[in-house]
DNA sequence: ACTATATATTCAGGATTACGAATATGAATG
DNA sequence: CATTCATATTCGTAATCCTGAATATATAGT
C-alpha cells in the first residue's frame, strides 16, 4: 500500500490529461481514430498546415501515446492505448455532446483529398484505360 | 445533424479537460470528491497556503463545476457533475493507477488538523467537562 | 545522382498561465 | 463596533506554451 499524498497521486494522473489539453491534438487523435493515419490524411481531415501537424505528432509521441510505422514514403500513426478515446469521449461527454456526434466523426476512413493509398486504395486513373482519347 | 468539423468538435471536447489539466485542481477536487469541503479542510488536505487553494477554487467556480454554500464563516465546495471524478479515474488508469488507490484517496472524510464542523463535528473541550481541575 | 514528395525539426515572438505577496471582504463573537 | 477567523481578490513577474516561418531529412522514381 503506497501511501500517496493527493498532491503526489495527482501530478501523476495529471500527466495523461497534459498531454491531451490541446483541441489541436484531440482532434488529430479523433482524426486517427482506432485506426491509422498517415500525415497527409490528417492534412486532409483537418485542414492545417503540414508542419503545424508534425509538430503536434511529435509532442504525441514524445508522450509515448501514438505508434510510427513507416511505409515507403509514408507515415503512419496509430494509438497505442485507445482508452484516450474513451478519455476523449468523457470529456465530449461533460461538455454536452453526444457520443454519437464524436463517434461518427471517429470513424471517418477515407479522404477523397488525401492521396496516400489508404484513402485512395486503387485508383485507376482514367488515362490508363482503354478509352478513346478526347481530341 | 449539426455537420461540425472535427477541429470545431475538440475545440468543444478541449473545454472540460483545461479546466482539470492541473494538478492541483485535481488534487482538489479529489480531496473535495463526492462529498462537500471547506477550504480550510483543503489547507489540511493538500498543505497548501489558503490563498492558493483559494485561487484555484476561482477557477473551478468560473469554469463552473464547483457549488458553493456558505454557512456562518465556512464556506463548502461541492461538485456540481461527479462525471469529473470520472475523468480523472480514467486519467488515473492511464497513467496505471488503479482505481482503488485514488478511490481510498478521494473517499477521505475528516481531518484532525482541520478545524471545521465537518471535520470536528462535535468535540467538547476538556475544560467545559465537569472534572476536578488539577492543581 | 537529381528531383519530387512526404514528413521532421529548429527557432523565435506573442499569448497565456502559474504562483507568490500583499491585501480585501465578510461573518461571528466579545 | 472592534477584533478575529475564514475566505476572496488583485497584481506582478516568471515560466510555459501555441503557432508560424523557415528549413532539414528521408524515400521513390527517373
Amino acid at each position: 500500500m503506497n501511501d500517496l499524498s493527493i498532491p503526489d497521486l495527482s501530478e501523476k494522473i495529471a500527466i495523461p490529461l497534459a498531454v491531451i489539453n490541446s483541441s489541436q491534438r484531440i482532434a488529430i487523435l479523433l482524426a486517427i481514430g482506432k485506426g491509422e493515419a498517415c500525415v497527409c490524411h490528417l492534412e486532409a481531415a483537418l485542414g492545417w498546415r503540414q508542419a503545424y501537424i508534425s509538430q503536434h505528432l511529435m509532442a504525441l509521441r514524445k508522450a509515448d501515446i501514438l505508434q510510427v510505422r513507416r511505409e515507403g514514403r509514408y507515415v503512419y500513426y496509430r494509438l497505442k492505448n485507445a482508452s484516450y478515446l474513451d478519455l476523449i469521449l468523457d470529456s465530449a461527454a461533460l461538455s454536452g455532446l453526444s457520443t454519437e456526434t464524436v463517434s461518427s466523426v471517429i470513424n471517418t476512413q477515407t479522404y477523397p483529398a488525401c492521396g496516400c493509398p489508404h484513402c485512395v486504395p486503387a485508383v485507376i486513373p482514367l488515362g490508363t484505360l482503354h478509352v478513346k482519347p478526347s481530341p
